[in-house]
DNA sequence: TGTTCAATTTAACGGTGTTCAGTTTGGCTC
DNA sequence: GAGCCAAACTGAACACCGTTAAATTGAACA
């Protein structure tokens, strides 16, 4: 039964799951699918570019049915909800925003770049604007998913000891770590949410300064 | 004359802009610095090790008189030069972007987050939107220094000939190529401007609807 | 039945991070 | 100055890694 690329890369994907990023190597995967090291190199070019191959497949997932805004829908919830999914597709997959921040622009992210420009045009930006404002949301998911997913390997290896706890215990950081005390454990999701709130209000707010001039 | 381990850390960023990250080894950087390699691990336990020194020297250069805010700045021009600051220091050695997102919380980040939330809640911002917006910055910030070392680095090996170009001379990304035809090449110092106006614009007006509820 | 060609194996090359037992070296005390 | 001790480094090896080239299988087709 002859191999084929897309089994390389799916099951490159549920390798990633168990062993992560750092411990992903060829051969490892070589002998998951029972093949040698080096006929891998019939599917693929490079390990980029199988690393590639997995950064638009884990799109694929969450953008397969991307759909345009209904012909009512505000385009604030429109693109809430693309932020939202474009955090999911990274944090479905371990390390998934560091293979996304490594890897070539894909396929994915420019159809997702190319609708996110359609709807902010439609919506009333200027196209230098539409532009601009779907880097900041594709730029700022990308950061937030990288912060936690770092997070979670460290808490996976050892209870961050001496990382940052005894650095905050150290009262080198006072406002920051009383802060924390006060506001108690974040929520991911809350604070994503709070991003997401603050770049669709401040879209509105560039915009109508811009307009009002 | 005997190595000392902040040497070892800044011929490590010397070397790094000569190889760039995924060509810098401790065997490299062992001859670099005219010792065998095995002799490194007197100075640093690791790799990774070496590779959080560095990106703590990356921000201690921008960041070791980092100014509380004068008397009369308003926070939005202090914020913004924040911004600015951290982006020059992940853009001022090459692929610093992709060190500083793999590198462990540094001392550096943590004293950042803190004067940020100092500064924000002496704005009058709640503890929970003073760590989140400082979080804003800072996730927003890496990814886009991401991107722009990322297009960088495409941009050196060879003007992307395949990747970008040709995907968008196809016609998959209609809106996407036209807009960017009719933008012309979009300015990264702009384009970042743009975004910390927009975080900007973004904190006073979720903070205004907070405060007017 | 013989040929072609996609798909894989075998074998090797040079490089990597890391460990460990031994050796040098510089500064301190007696 | 002699002797010591710990810091700093060497030498050699281990187990991996990505990648390449040539040889080999195996099935479809003429």
């Amino acid at each position: 039964m002859a191999l084929r690329q897309d089994t390389v890369v799916r099951t490159a994907l549920r390798l990633l799951e168990e062993v992560g990023l750092d411990g992903l190597s060829l051969r490892r995967l070589a002998k998951v699918l029972g093949v040698q090291p080096a006929a891998l190199y019939w599917h693929i070019k490079d390990k980029q570019e199988l690393l590639d191959l997995m950064a638009e497949e884990m799109l694929a997932g969450e953008f397969a049915a991307l759909r345009p805004p209904a012909p009512d829908e505000p385009w604030q919830d429109w693109l809430r909800d693309l932020a939202w999914r474009l955090r999911r597709s990274l944090r479905t997959h371990r390390d998934g925003a560091r293979i996304f921040a490594g890897a070539r622009p894909v396929r994915g992210t420019l159809q997702v770049l190319d609708q996110l420009a359609a709807v902010l045009l439609r919506a009333g930006f200027s196209p230098q604007d539409a532009l601009r404002n779907g880097g900041v949301v594709v730029g700022y998911t990308l950061g937030f998913v990288l912060d936690e997913q770092a997070a979670l390997a460290l808490a996976a290896e050892g209870t961050t000891p001496e990382g940052v706890g005894s650095a905050l215990a150290s009262g080198e950081y006072p406002v920051l770590s009383e802060v924390l005390a006060s506001v108690g454990r974040p929520s991911p999701d809350a604070d994503f949410r709070h991003g997401t709130e603050l770049m669709v209000a401040g879209m509105s707010a560039l915009s109508a300064a811009a307009a009002g001039r």
